[in-house]
DNA sequence: CTGTTAGCGCGTTCAA
DNA sequence: TTGAACGCGCTAACAG
């Protein structure tokens, strides 16, 4: 096998007849005022060699590894193929990206966490992690993070006051589920249930807080929580139907988020039973495939993009910084009417 | 600000009365028959001091990243929203994160893509690239991907013959389009649309060649193809419909994936016109969201998260062997079955 | 089985 | 304005 050995500062500096320092100094643009000669001089032996700078070499000179991790904390192996991950990573990477960073990607399950090569080894200058578990879980999570010398963001979940190297991001998901429970209420329903995950998601979690807060100032209200056993469209279709099966139709379906909702809407109208005259459905977050419910769905729209734009802003502000400039950052959501409600 | 200086294998040796190469070698696993009792010490300096191998000194030294990259080429911002990208990225990611390779992701529009990091510095030991654009512009991306010495790897496209160090990883997506219009023809249909996407991805160019393939065998039967000017769901429906205000429905939709082909069917089904009676609808690719479709869609199972993996073990496999074994492998799709044909 | 030496590619420091 | 020396943290090669 042939293998070219690598094209180097030096290698320029001799083509060039520079050295090494000024070749360095050009690619980087410093020394503005450096002759316009010499400039010329190397910039053209960087492309006829295609030196690429070694960004080992660079990272260990200047400590700093230009990159972050983002960690997702997920059973599935397909941790990534939930629609609010994907918003998150991508306004992460994008923002990151632009900005001379990349982006180190990694799902694992909890009890694999502590030995991923993000944690193991020193190889990023920031650590961003979403995280799914009971509250114990991630407690522990971030604490172990948190002891690492990476700044630390956490995304949708709330932080005990603690720490100041870690800010959280997350989005009002209380208040969007006491929104949509309130107008179901208003609406007059009785029996009311949420329709989530038994897999524990913090975000699931701050909607069903907030949704019991408000069915709590409607005492003709009651409300039951369903918990699906996984993820997938039939297994909420199973929880929903069984629980049907023992005690009626109720009156309206809180769904965690619009896959929930759908697959909920899916088997509804596949019994014939009405939406939203006979029950009705809201969903959350509301990206474009919620669109794909009939009747459309009434949900929540949440700004996951902007939420990993901003997580990559406000880290490559700490590592500037030296410090976290706020602690935690709540980004509203906001109704987006459909016809199932 | 206070920053902890780092603790390095130095550190580790002066603490537990060793030299460094000791810790290297312990820490590394290597002389297995190292004294046990230096092993002992060695290891609780490690972790008593919390001492994590410095990437950079280490790929510095090695002349190895322990990093692949995936770039993928796409105008939206949101490049990995896609189920297929994001099964194919998860199956990467999984497999290269168990094997002790980190993965760098990124997306961007094509016009960016001579700038990102990736590409001007040297930072990873492998690339991994999902294109869009026209199949000219592709060509010219994989032939400019390929100078680097980085080893390619192409999901979801086909190469010319050419170059050894490229490997393309894909399905079969044209025998998926044929069996697809296959069934429709066979149906009975006269008037078949396929209903793809005007922003070129290869994937959905190769299921137009299994569909004209198909079709041109059912003299009887005539193909026309509709481009949606982008991807959502609004504009996909806009598309079907400004064509049957025009030319009435058609016997049959193929569409370019299952998001098409939903967007499709709630159109139809808004518009009163039954599904499968009055016009077979088809879709691609059935992951899990494909059932939130009213008919169940019938589709064709693609295999993403199994390429993401392959191509984590086939890059792997790449950099140990010197060469890749194959240039071109292909996967198979399989059909499932719903009631929307 | 363990220690010493050397150097990977880069940018800071200091000298010219 | 440019150049030479140095060392970041690590491991291969060799010496002991």
């Amino acid at each position: 096998m042939l293998t070219l050995k690598r094209v180097t500062l030096k290698d320029v500096a001799k083509k060039s007849g520079v050295s090494v320092m000024t070749v360095s100094n050009v690619i980087n643009g410093k020394f503005q005022h450096a002759t316009e000669e010499t400039r010329k001089r190397v910039e053209q032996a960087v492309s006829s060699l295609g030196y690429r700078t070694n960004l080992s070499g660079k990272s260990l000179r200047l400590a700093r590894r230009f990159a972050v991790g983002m960690i997702i904390v997920d059973p599935s192996p397909t941790f990534i193929a939930d629609a609010y991950t994907t918003n998150l990573v991508a306004g992460l990477s994008n923002f990151l990206n632009l900005n001379g960073y990349g982006l180190l990607l990694q799902g694992t399950p909890l009890r694999e966490l502590s030995n991923i090569m993000m944690l193991r080894q020193s190889l990023v200058d920031g650590l961003c992690i979403f995280c799914s578990g009971t509250r114990t879980e991630r407690r522990a999570v971030y604490e172990e993070l948190s002891k690492h010398s990476e700044p630390l963001i956490v995304f949708q979940d709330k932080l005990d006051a603690e720490n100041k190297s870690v800010l959280s991001i997350r989005q009002d998901d209380a208040v969007g589920g006491r929104i949509l429970a309130n107008m179901v209420a208003e609406s007059g329903a009785r029996k009311v249930v949420y329709l989530t995950l038994a897999h524990p998601w913090p975000a699931l979690e701050a909607r069903e807080r907030g949704i019991r807060s408000s069915i709590r100032r409607w005492p003709a209200t009651s409300l039951t929580v369903l918990q699906a056993p996984n993820g997938d469209f039939e297994s909420v279709q199973v929880t929903l139907a069984s629980y049907i099966a023992r005690h009626g139709v109720p009156d309206a379906v809180l769904a965690g988020n619009d896959q929930i909702a759908i697959a909920a809407q899916c088997w509804l109208l596949d019994q014939g039973i009405r939406i939203p005259e006979d029950i009705k459905v809201t969903g959350f977050n509301a990206f474009d495939f919620a669109r794909y419910a009939r009747p459309t769905l009434t949900t929540m729209k949440s700004p996951a993009y902007e939420m990993g734009e901003l997580g990559g802003r406000e880290i490559l502000a700490r590592m500037e910084k030296g410090r976290f400039l706020r602690r935690d950052i709540v980004m509203p959501v906001r109704l987006q009417r459909g016809n199932s409600l």
